[in-house]
RNA sequence: GCCAGAAUAGCUCAGGGGUAGAGCAACUCUCUCGUAAAGAGUAGGUCGUCGGUUCGAUUCCGACUUUUGGCUCCA
């Protein structure tokens, strides 16, 4: 403990410590108990115990109460070096204990820490005694249940969650950061905003877009249509479902299929909704010979399939059960993938970015233990992949071996307006299907030979990256997605005839707007619109209609003078093309 | 799927063994207004579904459905 810590370290070392002293609390209200494991984690700590009984949030209190009370004790951090036989007595009421010793290599020293008398088997560090600790800068969060040692198969713990901080005010504006991600919940604001909905009668993890919600993805998707064909891709349309035959040869039926929608039989056959469109999209690959003079192909299309996600696992538009891909896949020949992969790289940033992220990470994944395709393959693409994100100059982790059974992969992922990472794009090479379907090209040599074949998708899937992009907004879209652009707000009903002449004009222009003619008030109207987060709007009174200029009212509640009409189709036709974020 | 919560008007929520209430929204009327809430009135609910206990259940109990926070999973 005389090395100087960094700040980092001295709050993993608070929270850790933290979490003894509750389980210590926790030992004290449940002397049966059985302790399992307490880390601490990003924002706290946590303990897995076994109980009696259920707990209750008003448990929380008194857990809280005992905390505060072992804290204010000062009791001293023991550390104690132990032989396995004195830890095996020490424990031998603790069963998860004991088999956590069980797992500590051999040749590893067995350390006990004790706080009065709570002893926990713990490599440590600790703080020297509970005075370090805080009262006032944790907080018991939530009761959750988890598996021991995260597996399935395993009894159900109860877990506490907490969050710590080094003081008061840290705590504090943790808590304002966790209601800031609540207001910007893109459930809620698909609510409030009036985007989309699910339904318990219609099956749970199905979304339905509402207008609003539906006029933001077409603005999406026409986009990412129109890039991809500067891009030299081409758009396929694939059907929904498919014969058995297609997902018995792709493997899916074997390996997915406990994730896959329950067949649907007719005429003698099953046929499956799609998991995924690669299939369909080497069935029109297949569908004719191929020279290596047609590579490659960039085939894309925004695929909806259906997966079967377990009923627990979902989560509003980020986890569902049916959701379209902005899937493309290439076949390449083996010259040709380096530039692809490049291509593919540069075309993901190129997107990602006028959406308005701009803080971009990538991780590569390497060859599994268990993997198909030949060595050699797998290093050649590879190495394409590496040389493609270190051409960028893109900050990247290597997960080795974290790559799927088929190929190796870049997952890119962005940072929201507030610092969390969504993982976005995905560049994956497929060694299995070209195999399974037997897909060839006839090379220049006049011999036929398997192409490579590249799964990308650049946003992931629509729905997803809609909840991303909701919640990195707070759903104030910049003016090119917003649903709404303009909001015409007349000062009286003496210009309601101006106010919906402009409207049409704005509408000839392209603009999303609408004149607000109802009976409501002023006041009222610009309350709406902001409630709406309308970006623009234009209060028209007898003052504009004389002179011909508007003023503009921001939806941040500045007043912008932009000039007369011209001015104005002007301006906003520039910020709306050139995605400008700012308004 | 597993653990623990939750489900009351379109939305946000209060209530509680004797069949329900607020604010906002909606609708009607009045006000015609200069940059975030004008006034009055009306209507709106099998209290998620199905069972059980009870003279009586929206309230208590159970199952189911959906949902929330976790765990697991995520081609």
């Amino acid at each position: 403990m005389a090395e100087k810590l960094s700040a980092d370290e001295k709050l993993k070392l608070m929270r850790h410590s933290m979490a003894h002293v509750m389980a210590e609390a926790v030992l004290e209200m449940f002397p049966t108990a059985q302790i399992a494991i307490g880390p601490a984690i990003d924002n706290g700590f946590y303990y897995d115990f076994e109980l009696p009984r259920q707990l209750v949030a008003e448990d929380l209190e008194t857990v809280t109460e005992k905390m505060k009370e072992i804290i204010k004790s000062d009791r001293t951090f023991v550390r104690t070096e132990v032989s396995r036989e004195e830890a095996r007595e020490k424990f031998k009421d603790q069963k998860y204990k004991l088999e956590l010793l069980d797992s500590i290599p051999e040749d590893e020293t067995v350390t006990l820490y004790s706080q009065g008398i709570f002893t926990d088997l713990c490599r440590g560090p600790h703080v020297e005694s509970t005075k370090q600790l805080r009262t006032d800068s944790f907080k018991l969060m939530s009761i959750a249940g988890a598996y021991w040692r995260g597996k399935e198969t395993n009894p159900m713990l109860t877990r506490i969650y907490a969050t710590a901080w080094e003081n008061k005010k840290d705590l504090r504006l943790y808590i304002e950061k966790l209601a800031d991600i609540e207001k910007r919940d893109h459930r809620r604001l698909g609510k409030e905003l009036d985007l989309f909905s699910m339904h318990e009668e219609a099956g749970p993890g199905l979304v339905y877009w509402h207008p609003k919600g539906a006029r933001i993805r077409q603005v999406i998707e026409d986009f990412w249509r129109s890039e991809h064909y500067k891009n030299g891709y081409e758009m396929v349309y694939t059907p929904h479902v498919g014969k058995s035959w297609l997902w018995e040869t792709s493997g899916h039926l074997d390996f997915y299929h406990d994730g896959m929608y329950p067949p649907m039989v007719m005429d003698k056959a099953d046929y499956y909704a799609k998991p995924m469109n690669c299939p369909f999209h080497i069935m029109i690959y297949n569908n004719s010979k191929h020279s290596y003079k047609e590579l490659p192909f960039r085939w894309a299309e925004l695929g909806t399939v259906y997966r079967y996600e377990k009923a627990g696992a979902l989560h509003g538009l980020l986890r569902v059960r049916g959701f379209t891909q902005d899937d493309a896949h290439l076949f390449v020949t083996p010259e040709q993938m380096d530039e692809e992969i490049l291509k593919v790289l540069k075309f993901s940033l190129k997107m990602l970015h006028s959406f308005g992220f701009q803080e971009i990470k990538a991780y590569l994944s390497t060859r599994p233990e268990k993997a198909v395709g030949e060595l050699a393959k797998w290093d050649a693409a590879t190495e394409a992949l590496r040389k493609a994100i270190e051409a960028e100059g893109l900050d990247y982790d290597v997960d080795e071996g974290g790559g799927a059974f088929y190929g190796p992969k870049i997952d890119l992922k962005i940072k929201d307006a507030i610092g969390r990472q969504w993982q976005l794009s995905t560049v994956q090479f497929d060694f299995n299907l070209p195999e399974r379907f037997n897909m060839t090209f006839t090379d220049r040599d006049g011999l036929e030979k398997r192409p490579y074949m590249i799964h990308r998708a650049l946003l992931g899937s629509i729905e997803r990256f809609f909840g991303v992009l909701l919640e990195h907004y707070a759903g104030a879209f910049p003016a090119w997605l917003a649903p709404e652009q303009v909001k015409i707000i007349p000062v009286g009903d003496n210009c309601f005839d101006y106010c919906k002449e402009l409207e049409d004009k704005l509408r000839m222009e392209d603009f999303r707007v609408s004149a607000d003619v109802s009976s409501d008030h002023m006041k009222v109207k610009i309350k709406n619109a902001q409630k709406d987060k309308v970006p623009y709007m234009l209060v028209v009174g007898e003052k504009e209609m004389e002179s011909g200029e508007f003023s503009v009212r921001l939806r941040t509640g500045k007043q912008q003078q932009w000039g007369d009409y011209d001015a104005f189709v002007k301006k906003l036709h520039s910020i709306v093309n050139s995605h400008q974020i700012e308004l």
